[in-house]
RNA sequence: GGUCUCUUGGCCGAGUGGUUAGGCACCGGUCUGCAAAACCGUCUACUCCAGUUCGAAUCUGGAAGAGACCUCCA
């Protein structure tokens, strides 16, 4: 099977054919960075890592653009007009780029720890306000957008009049939007109040400005993707993706912004990742109910039990598909920590595994294949999960000696683990790491002691040391081929 | 109010018109000085009502509940 993936434009699964193979553009909204990370950031930067990983693995070549929003985004709640960054630079007494500075190394730590991939650019929103300008001005030309005190709008319905094309993707009719658009601050200046800002002046208090030909101001808010994407990735590209809460506006208006502009629509694939939930609604900065990842990593929230690890949040991720919502809970998460451990201790098995020239190679590679069509479709990394859990059984079943491997079977476990768990799904082993050495030399010592407490019969020495060992993290398993250990 | 989506067993979560999803938890067994791990086995499903069909959790219609977007939001 091809590889198909759900376009939210046609609302249909679709064989993805890029526009000039081997090479693939992507583009992603990034975060606006004016707080920290949260679970939900999680979300897509989790979905369209595994998308890169996995279009670079089958042989594309991509070009993974995810922006920083670091001006614009007007806020409406408060003080009109003013942006997000600025006000808290206001709140905070320092220059707004010393605001956005921080938070996107916070956020980039984040995604480090979480093992996303770093996209190919990170273009910053005022880093291209140029760029922003020359798109006003090519929608300015086309006629479908008009200058009013200093600030330039988008025509919404004129554009809708021409093209039938508002609402395209979202599935919106705009005659009923026009009537359930709500009164807002500074509407005065529009001809529409479903009409959005490209350009906007700033008011004397607003600290983040920049010339252009209308007024002092910054751009509106949705032009950076559009002024960004078509830089870096041509007018047209092949995917761009986002959360789904951006459908509308922001990616409704993106689409508006490129007919204007360069005549067509700027991407061919929409992909959007779905939410994820607490208590059944939606974590996000407005209902102030999001666990921020340096919380989930420490376990500092009120409602978390515990911590818990970065590759555990990755884990409980991939366990439900990126279109489905996802519902935060201590449970899940403990369940995807316990689940994910003996995957990771499978994982560490095969390398104890020695193959037998009467073995099987117990169809390993019809693992490889379903691995393969489950990303196919869709990229459905619960249902590889789901294998990478028969072949857990499998491995176990080997080492317990109840089965046994041909040496091109275990090449195949190999293959299977290092391909699916590493290099696609993103999944590292977080034990591993430069003290392993030293551990490793300090535990077998410990160890030695028992094994004489153990041979003098004297259990309560042995199971002294197994527990104060289990209260360091150290997990002791005797078998009959000796001890083995862990680190919880 | 408008548009759209969802409702799976104790929990999380896939999925197809007829065949075991998977994980976690629970229970029984094997192993063990004990424990843990592992292995074997068992048990809990498809919100409700009606229809199409030889057969539907999967298709259609209706009801109830929940959510998303309509305003910045991943």
């Amino acid at each position: 099977m091809e590889l198909q993936f759900y376009n939210t434009l046609s609302r249909k699964k679709e064989i993805f054919q890029p526009i000039n193979p081997p090479h693939v553009g992507m583009y992603v909204c990034g975060p606006t960075v004016y707080g920290d990370a949260h679970l939900g950031h999680a979300r897509p930067g989790i979905t369209f890592d595994i998308i890169f990983r996995y279009l670079n693995f089958i042989g594309y070549k991509v070009r993974y653009v995810r922006n920083i929003t670091d001006v614009g985004h007007l806020e409406n709640d408060s003080d009109d007009g003013e942006d997000k960054i600025a006000k808290k630079a206001r709140l905070e007494e320092v220059e707004p780029m010393e605001i956005a500075q921080f938070y996107t190394m916070r956020y980039l730590q984040a995604m480090d720890m979480l093992n996303v991939l770093r996209p190919s650019i990170q273009p910053t929103a005022s880093g291209h306000i140029i760029e922003q300008i020359e798109i006003v001005k090519k929608i300015l030309d086309a006629g479908y957008a008009y200058v009013s005190k200093g600030s330039v709008y988008f025509d919404v319905l004129k554009y809708h009049k021409d093209t039938q094309k508002y609402g395209i993707l979202s599935n919106r009719v705009i005659e009923d939007m026009l009537q359930t658009t709500r009164e807002l601050d500074g509407q005065d200046d529009k001809n529409n109040p479903a009409d959005f800002a490209l350009w906007k002046k700033a008011e004397p208090e607003h600290i983040m400005r920049w010339p252009s030909p209308w007024s002092e101001g910054f751009p509106g808010w949705h032009l950076e993707c559009t002024a960004m994407s078509a830089k870096y990735l041509g007018e047209k590209f092949d995917i761009h993706g986002g959360g789904l809460d951006l459908l509308f506006p922001h990616h409704e208006s993106e689409i508006a912004q490129s007919v204007c502009a360069f005549g067509h629509q700027p991407t061919n694939y929409w992909v959007h990742n779905n939410m994820i939930t607490i208590e059944g609604k939606k974590m996000g900065k407005s209902l102030n109910n999001f666990i921020t990842l340096e919380e989930l990593f420490n376990g500092t929230h009120r409602l978390l039990k515990k911590a818990y690890s970065p590759m555990t949040i990755r884990f409980f991720i991939l366990q439900a598909h990126y279109r489905s919502t996802l519902d935060f809970s201590n449970d899940a998460l403990t369940a995807a920590e316990k689940g994910l451990k003996r995957l990771l201790e499978a994982q560490r098995n095969i390398s104890k595994i020695s193959p037998k020239a009467d073995g099987s190679d117990l169809n390993i590679k019809s693992l490889i294949e379903s691995s393969m069509q489950a990303m196919n479709d869709d990229f459905n990394t619960p249902i590889v999960i789901s294998h990478l859990f028969s072949a857990v059984s499998i491995i176990n079943s080997i080492v317990d000696g109840k089965e046994k491997i041909n040496s091109q079977g275990l090449e195949d476990l190999k293959t299977l683990f290092n391909s699916y768990l590493g290099d696609i799904l993103g999944i590292k082993d977080e034990q591993v790491s430069d003290m392993m050495p030293t551990v490793e030399g300090l535990v077998n010592l410990i160890l030695d002691v028992r094994k004489q407490a153990r041979e003098e019969k004297n259990w309560a020495k042995s199971d002294e040391i197994r527990d104060k060992l289990a209260e360091v993290g150290v997990k002791i398993k005797d078998s009959k081929d000796g001890v083995s250990w862990s680190l919880e």
